[in-house]
DNA sequence: AACGGGCATGAACACTGTTCAGGACGGCCC
DNA sequence: GGGCCGTCCTGAACAGTGTTCATGCCCGTT
């Protein structure tokens, strides 16, 4: 009956669903499976490492078909999807945001960012950068979003600024 | 020789630029000025509000005069300014990022843009909503540049998209 | 001389992430 | 069947964290 990382990472999701990120911590983790919180490190190297497979989990459940055809759309495509996906889950723009950071999870959105601006025409020196920055704008507006979280009716994502 | 406000703000300044935001405790500061942790608590009602007036130390240092005339360049020329205030100390950005998105402080420049944009032509209620969009971008863009800090050579911020 | 307020102490509370020696328990090989 | 090994886990410990609280010193004012 021993646990899996896939509970931990389902324990620690839920945990932030209901009680916010900052108290997803190893030990209420542990807990929750009524575990040891040393336990946990048979499963995951390090809290950072069990955050970036959680932010990698909340997108995968954000995934949707795509549709796009041009690749300005699929800009915009992606980012909705994107901000969708870290709307979905308290504190998920925090968390997504700071994953990236950290470089250990959610390269995703940046992948499908740079193929996307990849045909736009721009210079190819250029591309990374530029999907950096839409990245780091939806990333900023969702975080501010989610953390003032109210009537402000939804104000959809500006369209990409190249 | 009781310490003063501004001897907390200045010696987790020095904390902050030689060992990084991480280290920068109220036990460090505090040992840092012969006290006990708690008599920090005299002078800051928190850890948080100190941070926060760092955060807006670091800017005042980092002010310039202004020189640009039209809107456009106002918003460069304050986008720079950010980038150049948080880049000059060690983990600046991440600093300047948090207070901001905590809401305790280093307001000017959300307020700057906001004057620069206002002069824009934009409708009046689009002003803040790109004021904040500018700023998410430098905020962004030079917490990536700080962190990843290395060769690449300093890429200018890109004008605003508007 | 008595008092009050600002400033400081030292202990404590309730946590945090992480490490480490040790102990069960299963499957595999001889 | 007996020994072994690897996986999974326990329990204790380390080295911190922010913050609160009762207590007390000292200085300027009344």
């Amino acid at each position: 009956m021993s646990r899996t990382r896939e509970d931990l990472v389902a324990v620690a999701l839920r945990l932030l669903d209901s009680h916010g990120l900052a108290d997803v911590s190893m030990r209420r983790v542990a807990g929750e499976l009524q575990l040891q919180p040393s336990a946990l490190y048979h499963h995951v190297a390090s809290k950072q490492e069990l955050l970036g497979a959680v932010a990698d989990e909340v997108l995968r459940r954000g995934a949707r078909p795509r549709g796009a055809v041009t690749w300005d759309e699929r800009v915009v495509e992606v980012a909705h999807e994107l901000r969708d996906a870290m709307l979905a889950y308290r504190d998920g723009a925090e968390l997504v945001s700071t994953v990236i950071a950290f470089g250990l999870g959610a390269t995703q959105p940046l992948d499908d960012l740079t193929a996307a601006l990849a045909e736009s025409g721009l210079p190819e020196s250029l591309v990374p950068t530029a999907a950096r920055t839409v990245l780091h704008l939806v990333l900023g507006h969702t975080l501010e979003e989610q953390t003032h979280l109210q009537a402000g009716s939804a104000g959809a994502i500006d369209a990409d600024p190249l």
